[in-house]
DNA sequence: GTCTATATAGAGATAGAC
DNA sequence: GTCTATCTCTATATAGAC
């Protein structure tokens, strides 16, 4: 029994898997109206037509896609929540998150949805409502780790707790974007640590 | 002498500044790489091939066109600097520059460099080169507000100008981005409003 | 300057053999 | 599951008439 499934899961979902890497890869990269089946062919070694046999519309790939990467985002916001560290260094861990993003590889992928975000209106409902889902969880999330270090004494700062967490999250969503093209990983490690001072009590 | 230039401005001009309007129209709501001649054809009235007589590549048109949006910005920049007006004045005016790109329209519009900084991986040379100019000019022309700001205590934050500058940079360029996708100008004026609480005195 | 017509390449997608 | 072959549509771009 799990012999027979873990056959199951490497002959159906390893190439499948290889094509959603090379995909978020690229769209990480170039955007997704830059991205086409003959990249991923391409990169996978595999023809055209049978990507289309895992993913048969570009926009059934781009929402299975949105669906693992979401999931696997906020897996990490989990731990970072669940961790007994303090609000300081639970943001600081949050703020990891984007640095690594620019850091790996060749250093020129900024957040999956931060690039969707520019073409959002080229997009189709459901890849728009998971796009705006990650929006909503990243700053309710900012907000708790901002509420409890208000309460603990770890931040300091005017006005509320969700209107910072907005800030927060769409400041590291454009200095990803900036960063990537002009100044890469010092630029976003300079601006984490700015922010950390502003809200620092 | 004046009669003939006029003339011939109008003939050359004109259509040739329609096609810029259109084309910076399309970037701005769907990127570069989603806006193509025949989007640009039906919404100034003329043919593909027309466009190509002023614009001989898509290349040619976004270099023209971002030359152009550029020298526009900087003018704006410029008077916010010569204004008499207080440093605070002059970063909500200054603010005010990307409100107003999000409110006028359909409300679906964000910054022209701030969306082909998503793209910038799909771009020539020429045209990376003058996004990355535009990053550095509004750095620059914030850091100046924010220095002087802090000589006539306007201003009081931790860390140094130009970080704060790249900082202020990043929020505006992400939160337009992002409020055109959600929460609208209600976003984007709140961003704004506890921008200027974190540094005011 | 603007047009029609066309060249060429690439996109997403389907049918059907193996 | 992966292939070849093909379809349809759209992209950028050019040639040449008016």
């Amino acid at each position: 029994m799990p012999a027979s499934k873990s056959t199951r899961m490497e002959s159906t979902t390893n190439t499948r898997s290889q094509i959603l890497d090379i995909a978020q890869d690229l769209i990480q990269r170039n955007g997704v109206n830059a991205m086409s089946y003959a990249d991923i062919s391409k990169a996978v070694g595999i023809r055209k037509a049978s990507i289309h046999y895992y993913f048969p519309s570009k926009e059934d790939l781009v929402i299975d896609l949105l669906d693992r990467y979401n999931e696997q985002f906020y897996c990490l916001l989990d731990e970072i929540m669940a961790s007994p560290e303090s609000p300081k260094v639970k943001l600081n861990n949050y703020f990891g998150l984007f640095e690594e993003t620019l850091s790996s590889g060749e250093q020129d992928k900024a957040c999956l949805c931060g690039i969707l975000t520019a073409e959002l209106k080229t997009l189709s409902t459901p890849i728009v409502e998971r796009v705006t889902k990650f929006y909503r969880h990243n700053e309710e999330y900012l907000e708790q780790i901002l509420q409890s270090g208000l309460e603990t004494g770890d931040f300091a700062f005017a006005g509320n707790p969700q209107t910072m967490a907005r800030l927060i999250f769409s400041l590291m969503e454009g200095d990803l974007l900036i960063a990537r093209a002009d100044g890469g990983v010092a630029r976003i490690q300079s601006t984490i640590q700015q922010m950390m001072a502003l809200i620092k009590s």
